[in-house]
RNA sequence: GGCGAUGUAGCUCAGCUGGUUAGAGCGCACGGCUCAUAUCCGUGGUGUCCGGGGUUCAAGUCCCUGCAUCGCCA
């Protein structure tokens, strides 16, 4: 079989964060499941970069846009081999034979009469790049960029898509698993109940000139899907390539529910005007909510994946985003659930299990796999068997259904039982009479291979602790070919292999220390008696490395309303984050946007007039003749990278 | 405003086509073991299954209605 996977491209427009990195996870982890099935898979992830708001985003910071879309183009790509994500192919919309093949699509389109010009008039949203309804005003405004829109008259090209609206309905109807879960079916469903409109897919070069030409008419560019979706041809070399003949008709979707209907019904038509038949299947996922400010002691609320792998490493993150989240539904995020996941599920469960189960092979068998002894067996091995491999069977289905936290649990059903199994076996009361010897074998044999089998299911979703549990089971080299059908039979461990302990494979976290806020050195009240100063006035060169001094970019700024004093500023630190700057009376917000400043980056979170403050920029402060205070923004001697750390 | 989803132990959630004393994990309390990462195993309590009505021999599970939250559409 073979399986082509997506994650959609991203938008450059954002730094990747915690929802970009779940789409990609999941789709990742399905990738290196199908491969564990003996597929033949494609992974495809990239980045979408044209648009009106990055030729904007790129004016607001002087660079062309091409340039901004490099930059954050870059971000993506670096960010994902932390997650131990290995896509076979990025793509930008800015490749060359993107652009020639989305121009082919275009003019094959139109040729077939597909594509029309039509005028309309109405009001334009400058923040949101669209057309609204007189409905969508609140007070004659946007509601989400809280600025009146203007009245346009344009001309435009449009996809007949309403043409297709039928032939949409039926296919959905016929094939229950072309849109999961069921409650995106239906939402679709509902939709195409009404009639559908035809979609404009051009926008006016006077308007927007950072966008793929119509090969047919040079005064427009495509206007984001006819451009966007298009990605997931090209990439596997539509229409030429044997890899796009080979994987086209094993294409499956992840995407996140916010672009549900241009996946669910702008694309399979595009691509029955086309000609080519719709992807195989589209898997839907809900949001993250990040829980904020309701412990004082979180270690700041900014989720962004590179920190999160640094704080827990990828394996850590990788499970409990699986785990944690049912796919289709909203989930929330915690560093306390992160933690505690890390701790009571892989930690206690799964490493002190592990360690405990590699150690007694260790003392009792002299290290290597023991021999079993197959025809004495109790109810209790048959039973752990059994487990094995209902626990993979089961894992399989859910699996290839996206219902990850579904398999993961059964995994840790039997992951239990095996903790069960040695309390009830109890190897170390057999290892005091020789006449248990072969019992006492066979139990840490029904261990090794259980373990085996632990390893095994679990390379989709932490490759580097399966690895490391497959090489401690002497397995090195042989994992990484191994597939259900191959490995999944109870028995392939071979007596006399040689295990090697190794490290700890989840080490635990301490709740605590990691929740501490770092402590505050600016404070000198007498009283305080810990960590002895090392001289008056002093901090020690640990309290020092402790502030996370970066230099950040100012990429917005406005006045809090209602105060005086205060400004709220957007800033890349290289994530973007908030900080509310008492500096409102000796700058413009206008002219501090793009300027580097310098910021404490792990100041404890705060909320200041409504505003949660991420962190603090330095100013100098001075006191000129006549009395007045002065504040000077600290900034660097060059221009560097935001982000950029002080020390 | 229309359509739909959800509302179950302190927390996160599972409960398919209605059927014995409503479940899991985490947290909490107590007990046990010592191979192990102060880990593991066992025991235990708590729930007006959102409120109100109804169908039924029987409803968390079906119907109606109200409330709350959310989503899609307008």
């Amino acid at each position: 079989m073979t399986t082509y996977i997506t994650t959609p491209i991203y938008y450059v427009n954002a730094l990747p964060h915690l929802g970009h990195a779940y789409t990609t996870i999941v789709t990742d982890t399905y990738c290196r499941f199908r491969r564990l099935c003996g597929d033949d898979v494609r992974f495809q992830t990239g980045t979408d970069e044209h648009g009106e708001k990055i030729a904007q985003a790129a004016e607001a910071e002087g660079v062309s846009p091409r340039e901004y879309a490099d930059r954050i183009s870059e971000e993506f790509r670096r960010t994902w081999p932390l997650l131990a994500v290995e896509p076979d192919h990025f793509i930008r919309t800015t490749d060359p034979v993107h652009v020639r093949t989305v121009q082919d699509i275009l003019r094959r389109v139109h040729d077939q009469g597909d594509i029309y010009f039509s005028e309309y008039t109405g009001l334009y949203c400058q923040g949101c790049e669209r057309f609204l309804t007189e409905k969508e005003l609140v007070g004659g405004k946007c509601p989400d960029h809280l600025q009146a829109p203007r009245e346009i008259s344009e001309q435009n090209y449009f996809f007949r898509m309403s043409r297709y609206q039928g032939w949409l309905i039926d296919h959905i109807r016929e094939n229950p698993e072309f849109i999961t879960p069921e409650r995106y079916r239906n939402e679709v469903l509902s939709f195409l109940g009404e009639p559908l409109e035809d979609l404009c897919i051009s926008r006016p070069k006077a308007r927007l000139t950072w966008g793929i030409p119509l090969p047919f008419d040079d005064n427009f560019v495509t206007y984001v899907w006819f451009d966007a979706l298009i990605n997931y041809l090209t990439g596997i070399g539509y229409p030429d390539d044997p890899d796009f003949r080979r994987y086209w008709k094993a294409a499956e979707h992840v995407i996140a529910k916010d672009i549900l209907k241009p996946h669910a019904i702008y694309w399979p038509t595009m691509l029955k005007a086309m000609g080519l038949q719709p992807y195989r299947r589209l898997h839907v996922h809900g949001y993250w909510n990040v829980e904020e400010t309701k412990m004082s002691k979180s270690i700041g609320n900014v989720v962004r994946p590179g920190e999160l792998v640094e704080r827990y490493g990828a394996d850590t993150v990788r499970y409990f985003v699986l785990r944690e989240m049912s796919f289709g539904l909203d989930a929330s995020f915690s560093t306390e659930a992160v933690i505690e996941r890390r701790n009571s599920d892989l930690a206690n469960d799964l490493g002190n299990l592990f360690a405990r189960s590699l150690t007694m092979i260790g003392k009792y068998a002299d290290g290597k796999i023991p021999e079993p002894d197959h025809l004495i067996l109790t109810e209790a091995d048959r039973e752990l068997i059994g487990a094995v491999e209902e626990m993979t069977a089961r894992y399989q289905e859910y699996m290839n259904d996206f219902q990850f936290q579904r398999a993961l649990r059964e995994i840790w059903k039997v992951i239990s039982m095996m903790n069960r199994f040695i309390v009830t076996n109890a190897p170390w009361e057999l290892a005091k009479s020789p006449g248990h010897y072969s019992r006492l074998m066979t139990v840490l044999y029904f261990l090794a291979e259980s373990l085996r089998f632990i390893a095994l299911v679990l390379q989709p979703v932490m490759p580097a602790a399966a690895a490391k549990m497959a090489a401690a089971l002497g397995l090195t080299g042989e994992m990484e070919a191994a597939t259900l059908s191959t490995a999944g039979k109870w028995g392939l461990l071979r007596p006399g292999t040689l295990i090697s302990q190794g490290e700890q494979l989840f080490p635990r976290l301490d709740k605590a220390k990691k929740a501490e806020p770092p402590p505050r050195p600016q404070k000198q009240d007498g009283g305080k008696k810990k960590a002895a100063p090392p001289g008056k006035g002093l901090i020690s060169f640990d309290q020092f490395g402790q502030i996370d001094l970066r230099v950040a970019e100012v990429t917005a700024a406005e006045k809090i309303a209602g105060s005086e004093k205060l400004l709220k500023l957007t800033v890349k630190a290289p994530e973007e984050r908030v900080i509310v700057a008492g500096i409102a009376k000796h700058y413009e917000p206008e002219e501090l946007v793009g300027r580097l400043a310098l910021i404490v980056a792990n100041l404890q979170p705060a909320r200041i007039m409504g505003v949660t403050s991420q962190g603090m920029v330095l100013a100098a402060r001075e006191t000129d003749e006549n009395g007045n205070e002065h504040l000077v923004l600290a900034s660097v001697a060059d221009r560097v990278r935001a982000g950029g750390k002080i020390s």
